[in-house]
DNA sequence: GTACCAATTTGGTAGTACCAATTTGGTAGT
DNA sequence: ACTACCAAATTGGTACTACCAAATTGGTAC
């Protein structure tokens, strides 16, 4: 949805609050396992009510960002990691690009996640299935044709892909994987010989799936993730920085 | 304010609420895409404040399982599957057994993500990694042979292993998977065989790790996970019938 | 039948008040 | 000097009220 930041947000809404609790903690040096100000002086410090930081708050707590204690304060969690995956997705949505490490760890799941996804589309796959990536597939030439940014489409086949899979645990996971790297697919798109490219790949995997044919089908997915990880490797290398992460 | 029922509830905290407001919608058969209460109705019907409902319609609408659209209502998304994963694994937390379906699929997703954590960490393991596993395993060894229940060995087991993948986000994805079954796998082995078989299989495992043999890691991790999975899908077949999950 | 306006309903936000448990700080007793 | 104890301040948890802006609704005038 709408990508563009606060500017065209008048109103600090409640989701745009959850990002500046996390700016604040980070821009003063809040390190893992510190107390944050009580509610009450961080709700004043941000111009908000005690509400809304509390709603802020209990996102970020079932998250597992924060941890309140009461009648002792709320806690950054020790480490970084124990937050849950969805907290990267979620902050990415809100506009904080994911740092170069995460996108690197992102792609070292999704691979495995989206081989296992063709192997079970092979077997579980409906004509209905079948229909709903062609159409995809037809939809994203016509686009190519017009000299479109295919980013949107793209993601569309690989969501389609993942619910042939038949298995609504994996697909969720996928479609997180998606929205957090949704930006960088557009910059990444924004060059048409790579639409067409993928889309060469796209349609040689549905083939592939229409036979049924799990080998032939996995190895085409794994080239296709491969063409990309060989951009984001290069991508990554020249921003964010992302210091001291081992 | 009805607070006859507050009496009645010893821990009504925020988290619980959650797990109220999703039990309302499906007790009181809300389908997916379906206009909740408005958030007055729905606090008094719950017995709790705007301000504590809110703070739950906040958590479970960064879950994705609600939307709030603003002068209109707070709505179901239109499929149970549109919602994260972490939905799931919070609904666990807070006493919800997943259904059969969830841990079947659970299952499916668990074990590439299990294959990569071996493969990257026969790669990326330090020493200190190596020293963290076999301290579990011997802290293991010791309550196996007095009898005990390992579940949370077990669990501390896979997630040094996923620890040792140095892929954070690898890493919290496997963890979500562990919370989600930990009531189960209590269960699971509260027979002390199985408890003794798992540990052989770990011990193996980490010989393999040692040596950064990633062929034969792999090959030990999917058939400990096999193992399991024989157990899953027996005793899922017995109970949670899962009516009507399209 | 259509266009328009006003009342109602909705989520979003702020502000205040109180509770229970914890922490803190000082005081009295030995 | 040390301990035991109590009172005040602090904290998250909860409730209630009030208001806003936008959307919906329903009726009215044309």
């Amino acid at each position: 949805m709408s990508t563009a930041i606060a500017a065209r947000e008048p109103i600090p809404s409640t989701r745009a609050l959850i990002k500046r609790v996390v700016d604040f903690a980070r821009d003063n040096h809040f390190a893992a396992g510190d107390r944050l100000p009580a509610e009450r002086l961080l709700a004043e410090k941000l111009g908000v009510s005690r509400n809304a930081l509390r709603e802020a708050l209990a996102t970020l707590e079932s998250l597992r960002v924060v941890e309140a204690r009461p009648n002792s304060g709320v806690f950054l969690r020790r480490s970084a990691a124990e937050s849950s995956f969805e907290a990267i997705v979620l902050l990415a949505e809100l506009g904080s690009d994911p740092t170069a490490t995460e996108v690197r760890e992102s792609i070292e799941v999704r691979a495995p996640l989206e081989r296992q996804a063709i192997a079970l589309a092979c077997a579980r796959r409906t004509d209905a299935d079948l229909a709903a990536l062609k159409a995809i597939l037809r939809d994203t030439r016509v686009l190519l044709a017009a000299g479109g940014n295919i980013a949107d489409f793209d993601q569309a086949f690989h969501l389609a892909l993942a619910n042939a899979s038949h298995n609504s645990v994996l697909a969720r996971m996928l479609n997180a994987f998606y929205c957090l790297t949704l930006p960088r697919r557009r910059r990444y798109f924004a060059d048409p010989a790579r639409g067409a490219a993928s889309d060469r790949g796209h349609r040689k995997i549905v083939a592939a799936l229409e036979k049924r044919d799990i080998k032939t089908a996995s190895a085409l997915m794994d080239r296709h993730l491969g063409n990309a990880q060989v951009y984001w490797k290069e991508a990554l290398d020249g921003d964010s920085p992302d210091a001291a992460k081992p």
